[in-house]
DNA sequence: GTCTATAATTCGATAGAC
DNA sequence: GTCTATCGAATTATAGAC
C-alpha cells in the first residue's frame, strides 16, 4: 500500500513506450481501421492483451498515440515579413522526423474523433499563434484556416497522396514556392469581397 | 444468343446505376474500409449479392464508382490574370455537387490503389492543363504539383475535417483568398532557390 | 504482469434454389 | 436476375490460468 513515492518511473513504462511507438508508426501507416491491435502489438513485441491493458480500448490506444504539438515557435521574434517562411520551414523540418501527423490526416479522413482533434490542434495551436501577432480578430479565424488549408494540402500531397512533384522536391524548394502564400494569408490585406 | 443488338440497354441498368450512387455516398461517407458492401446495398434497396454479381468485387466496385473528371475549363478562352479564380471556382462549383472527391481523399488516405488514381487524376488533368497553358517545361510540373496541393488542402479542411472557419465560408470569399495563390503558383515567377 | 483461449461480431465472398 | 444461407477469415474485447 505504500503510494507516497510520487510518479516513480514503474517496470511497465517501457513497455507502454514501446506500444506507443509501434502504434503511431502503424496508425501513420494505415490509418485507424487497417492498423490492428494485433499487428501494433506483434511490432512492439509484446502480447496483443497488454495493449488492451494499458490502454483500455483501440480508441483509448489511438487516443494516446495521436497527441499532437506543432511545437510552433515564438513568432513575435520574428521579422513580420520572414512569418511565412519560417512557418513552412518548420512545418517541413516537423514532419519529416515525426510521423504521428501522418497518423492523424490518414485517421481524420474517416474517424471523426480524430477529425474532432485535427480540428482543436490546428483551431488552438494556428489559430492562438495568429491571434497572438494581434491579427484584427475579425479575419483572424479565417486567416488561421487559410493557413491550415494550405499547410495541410502540402503535407496531404507529399506525405499521404506522394505526388511526384510534391513528394520529390526539395524542401528548400517547397519554402520558396510556398511561404509567400502563408505570409499573404498571414499579413497580406483582406479581399474586398463579403 | 442474339447478341447483335449493340449495347441495348438492359434491364440491369437501373439497378447498376442505384448500386453506383450508393457506393459513392458510402465510400465519401466513410472511406473504404468502413463503407461495408452490406451498407451499400441496403442504401440501394438491393440484395449484398448483387454487388458482388455485378462488380465482381469491393475493389471492383470502388474502381467503378471513383471515376472522377475534373472537368476543367477550356484555359485558353479564360483571361490570363483571371486563371486563378476562374479554377478556385470551378474546383468549389465540382465539388458541392458531387461527393466522389471526398470518397477519392478518405479512401485515398489509406488505399494505396486510390492514392494512385488521386496521382493520376491530378497529374494528368491539372498537369495537362498546366502544360497546355505554354508553360515553360521546366516549373510546369512542379506548378502543378503546388496548385493541388492546396486545391486537395481546401477540401480537406473543408469537407473532410470540416474546419469551421474553411467549412463555414462562402464561396465566394474562398475564391477571393484563394485565387491569388492558385494564380501566382500558375503564372508567378519561378522562386530564384534551386 | 504475461499469456492462452475464446467469446461475440462483422466482413467479403460463394453456392445454389427459384 | 434475385434471393437465402452460409463459409472462412479477421477483428475487438474478455475471462481466467499461471
Amino acid at each position: 500500500m505504500d503510494m507516497t513515492a510520487a510518479s516513480r518511473p514503474r517496470r511497465s513504462d517501457a513497455t507502454r513506450a514501446a506500444i506507443l511507438r509501434a502504434a503511431r508508426e502503424r496508425f501513420a501507416a494505415d490509418g485507424y481501421d487497417r492498423a490492428t491491435i494485433r499487428a501494433i502489438a506483434a511490432d512492439a513485441r509484446i502480447d496483443p492483451s497488454m495493449v488492451m491493458r494499458y490502454y483500455g480500448s483501440k480508441e483509448g490506444l489511438f487516443a494516446a498515440a495521436a497527441e499532437f504539438d506543432l511545437r510552433l515557435p515564438e513568432l513575435a521574434a520574428v521579422p513580420a515579413e520572414q512569418l511565412g517562411e519560417v512557418l513552412v520551414r518548420h512545418f517541413l523540418d516537423r514532419w519529416e522526423g515525426d510521423e504521428t501527423l501522418a497518423a492523424l490526416i490518414r485517421t481524420a479522413s474517416t474517424n471523426p474523433g480524430a477529425a474532432e482533434r485535427m480540428r482543436g490542434i490546428f483551431a488552438e495551436q494556428i489559430g492562438a499563434a495568429v491571434v497572438r501577432l494581434g491579427t484584427d480578430p475579425a479575419t483572424a479565424a479565417r486567416r488561421a484556416g487559410l493557413i491550415t488549408s494550405q499547410i495541410l494540402g502540402l503535407a496531404f500531397t507529399r506525405y499521404i497522396v506522394r505526388l511526384p512533384p510534391m513528394a520529390e522536391a526539395a524542401p528548400e524548394e517547397l519554402v520558396a514556392w510556398v511561404a509567400p502564400t502563408i505570409q499573404r494569408y498571414l499579413t497580406g490585406p483582406a479581399p474586398a469581397s463579403a
